[in-house]
RNA sequence: GGACGGGUGGGUGAGUGGCUAAAACCAGCAGACUGUAAAUCUGCCGCUCCUUGCGGGCUACGGAGGUUCGAAUCCUCCCCCGUCCA
């Protein structure tokens, strides 16, 4: 069995330390994906990934069916040499698209019916399709097709997303291992999404079920979509108590810095978020001392590096006075080295995190993230 | 010397009697961004006053006069700039 995962170490909170083996590598827990939907971390090389340690990176199912589409994936190699990363990559199902495309998108009880935000053509992603695209692409995780939806839902839509969401999900995974295990030894793991939107039952109700269909991992999903940071806390610690403890707990799309050691806290093993490749390629930056909006006036004749604490090749070598030239100037390198920087950022985040969990020392790394960052920028 | 064309807010440049403090874009200033339709989007961008309101006052379309209830827009003269002819 190429996959594992093996909890290290505890804390007294329910944060856990630990290893997850895949086919591309042992990825140290707790871990953050940079987010590459279309098989590109936008603003980083591959070559910057490794050199920045990244693991384990997100790509997306949707993006990828569409273009270049996933039997092309699959002739060439597979995701993995496509795109030549030696590490593992977990991949999103599209799940999330029926809530951002909310425009171009019908939901039934068979799948998703997109219209393409490229050309405008129609397709259908089931939960089968989303579980075949996803084994052409050959991604280490997979992730089962899920409603996701927007929060605060009136009740009735939590309902109808958490039921559809179990539904797509047995028939996710029945399609998969069946699918899989006809190509011999299956080299891939699927997670299941939990819905149920802000409501507590909702949320144990979906857990419940899907830890009937045994799954290797657990994923909590429609989260950071509009609630208050209480509430997304809430909620996720509400599902996490409920999962196993020996399976990975991956909360989706998030989150800000000062609230990542918050969801590890709770239980939660893997994250995602597009803020730090985002928020860089419109110059805002990470720091130790809280947010640097680089194009800032201020900054202008600013010698300093980006933070005087990090030590990402950025900020070893570049001004944010050259940082905020360059995005004045419209550079194309403003948004490669401020995206490096911030993923640089984001993953020593979770390297301290992995140093602070048994020792008892989150919560005040915690609390330390949260009163810098309520400050404001240096 | 002559013939045309043109001078608009930091820039480019619409506007040819009132709805114009004056389009749009750029620059400038500030903000947003959480499983990426995002190198995107939003707000401000003449000065000033206050009870901050789809509020008041002032200044403004090269300059000076004029026509008109009303002028960036029409008329006269002047000053600049460009092209062409001598």
């Amino acid at each position: 069995m190429s996959f594992a995962f093996e909890i290290e170490k505890t804390d007294p909170t329910p944060a856990r330390r630990g290893r997850l083996r895949t086919p591309h590598g042992t990825i140290a827990t707790p871990v953050f994906m940079p987010v590459g939907t279309a098989a590109a971390v936008k603003g980083l090389t591959q070559e910057a990934l490794e050199e920045l340690g990244a693991s384990l990176i997100l790509a997306n199912t949707y993006h990828l069916y569409l273009r270049p589409g996933h039997e092309l994936i699959r002739k060439l190699g597979g995701l993995h040499h496509f795109m030549s990363w030696r590490g593992a990559i977990l991949t999103d199902s599209g799940g999330y698209q029926v809530f951002s495309l909310s425009g171009l998108r019908k939901v039934t009880e068979d799948g998703v019916r997109f219209r393409s935000h490229l050309d405008g053509s129609e397709h259908l992603l089931t939960p089968e399709k989303a579980a075949e695209v996803q084994l052409a692409l050959g991604s280490d995780i997979a992730m089962v097709l899920d409603e996701c939806i927007a929060t605060p839902a009136p009740r009735e839509l939590a309902e109808a997303a958490v039921k559809r969401t179990t539904e797509w999900a047995g028939r996710a995974r029945t399609h998969f291992l069946e699918y899989g295990k006809r190509n011999g030894e299956l080299a891939q793991w699927q997670f299941a999404i939990v819905q149920g939107a802000t409501f507590p039952d909702l949320r144990r109700q979906s857990a419940r079920q899907l830890l009937e269909l045994d799954f290797p991992g657990y994923a909590v999903g429609g989260l950071a979509v509009g609630e208050p940071h209480a509430v997304t806390c809430e909620i996720a610690g509400e599902v996490t108590s409920l999962l196993p403890q020996d399976r990975p707990r991956y909360l989706m799309g998030v989150g800000r810095p000062e609230q990542i050691a918050d969801y590890v806290a709770l239980g939660i093993d893997m994250m995602d978020c597009v803020l730090p490749t985002r928020a860089a390629r419109h110059a805002c930056l990470y720091t130790s001392e809280g947010r640097v909006l680089i194009k800032n006036a201020r900054y202008a004749q600013d010698q300093r590096p980006i933070d005087a604490q990090c030590a990402c090749s950025v900020c070893r070598r570049y001004s944010r006075a050259y940082l905020r030239h360059l995005f004045a100037a419209g550079e194309i390198t403003a948004a490669i080295l401020a995206t490096h920087h911030n993923v640089h950022f984001y993953l020593d985040i979770m390297r301290q995190i992995r140093e602070a969990i048994g020792f008892g020392n989150l919560a005040k790394f915690s609390s330390a993230m949260h009163a810098r960052y309520a400050e404001g920028p240096a």
